[in-house]
DNA sequence: AAACATCTAGAATCTATGCTCTAGATTATT
DNA sequence: AATAATCTAGAGCATAGATTCTAGATGTTT
């Protein structure tokens, strides 16, 4: 069998960068010359454009993840929560290519259509994430409601990512952690 | 001279539907087909898809500017600036379309790569805005410092648009107003 | 070293869409 | 009614960029 000399992971890389200066704009070319490599041997690892950057947006989220997670820990709910909203701003201005990879696509619209061979990932790729917003909602208010269950939701995801999703192509000012937090602070005193 | 069957704004209605369903992949034929028209009586109004989309986007954000301002008006600075805040999510709610045009450009990068037939309206847009902001962090603060005048336009701007955002494509509940205020006045109170 | 599998190469093809072009229709003006 | 200006029509052109194809290189196994 003959050596890779272009790694799967070596051309997410190289497509990583090309997202954070062209957006979804990203041109199979430009990939292809930022690695040295032509069209050719990209379509050897991919099936198409399209699988290519799912494959990059889904190695970008289960970065993220990992670390999102990692902020959710804390016993003290309340905590968790903050930690977690805190995690998306650091981790964008620590990341700002995963970042600007994984603002690609949404995951809901994603997976009704993806190449087939993702869509099972695609799928479930924040289920531990939804599970473990649940349990911190319980645990923060008791009584879980609809409401409660949407405001953990913006306050440790959709809020923080709307603060820095200006930032994205740019460099996230060092105050916007605090920001994030009063925030999302205030949101979730709004289920008391 | 021929009566026009298709008026501009017939063209830009069509557009935003399109937009409001596609994004930023809006087709020319799709608008065409929209209005009933041809593609050449499109490229009749304007001189190229771009010079399109950016009429478009700047039709959109002096409907929007409009409501906002008129929610800036209060004397209580602080009163204007959550009323400020609030319109983002009120006029997204009432106006999906020209919500969704508008996010078709962010104005920063648009001027530099805009049609020169447009370059001075999109230059200019903000003007009002910023000026009106100006004056409340005066107002709100007394003494302005760089950080209040941004923590201003993240709780009247960046901030509540990060929160409308996620509902671009659907529908936006109810509850979001309370959310984007509560935020918002938690924002502005860092300055203090 | 022969046979095999995998990978690289990059030119050639295909496709989607923006855009142009010219003929003719329509309405205002005199 | 004649003229002129403006607009519609839509087939066809042009181009960018994705994708395919096939020959050959490279390393692996026996």
């Amino acid at each position: 069998m003959a050596l890779a000399k272009f790694t799967t992971d070596g051309i997410l890389d190289a497509a990583a960068e090309e997202v954070r200066n062209h957006g979804s704009a990203v041109r199979i070319a430009s990939i292809a010359a930022r690695v040295g490599a032509p069209t050719g041997s990209i379509y050897h690892r991919f099936g198409s454009r399209e699988e290519l950057l799912v494959h990059l947006w889904l190695r970008s989220v289960r970065r993220f993840h990992e670390v999102y997670l990692a902020a959710g820990r804390s016993e003290d709910p309340e905590k968790a929560l903050l930690g977690m909203a805190e995690s998306v701003v650091t981790f964008t201005r620590d990341h700002p290519q995963d970042a600007a990879s994984m603002a690609l696509f949404r995951q809901k619209r994603l997976v009704e259509n993806t190449p087939d061979s993702c869509r099972e990932a695609v799928a479930h790729i924040n289920d531990e994430i939804h599970e473990r917003l649940s349990e911190l909602a319980q645990l923060r208010y008791g009584r879980v409601t609809e409401k409660r269950r949407q405001l953990v939701r913006i306050a440790a995801a959709d809020g923080p990512y709307g603060f820095v999703r200006p930032y994205l192509w740019d460099t996230v000012p060092e105050w916007l952690p605090a920001v994030v937090v009063a925030s999302s602070t205030a949101v979730l005193a709004l289920g008391d």
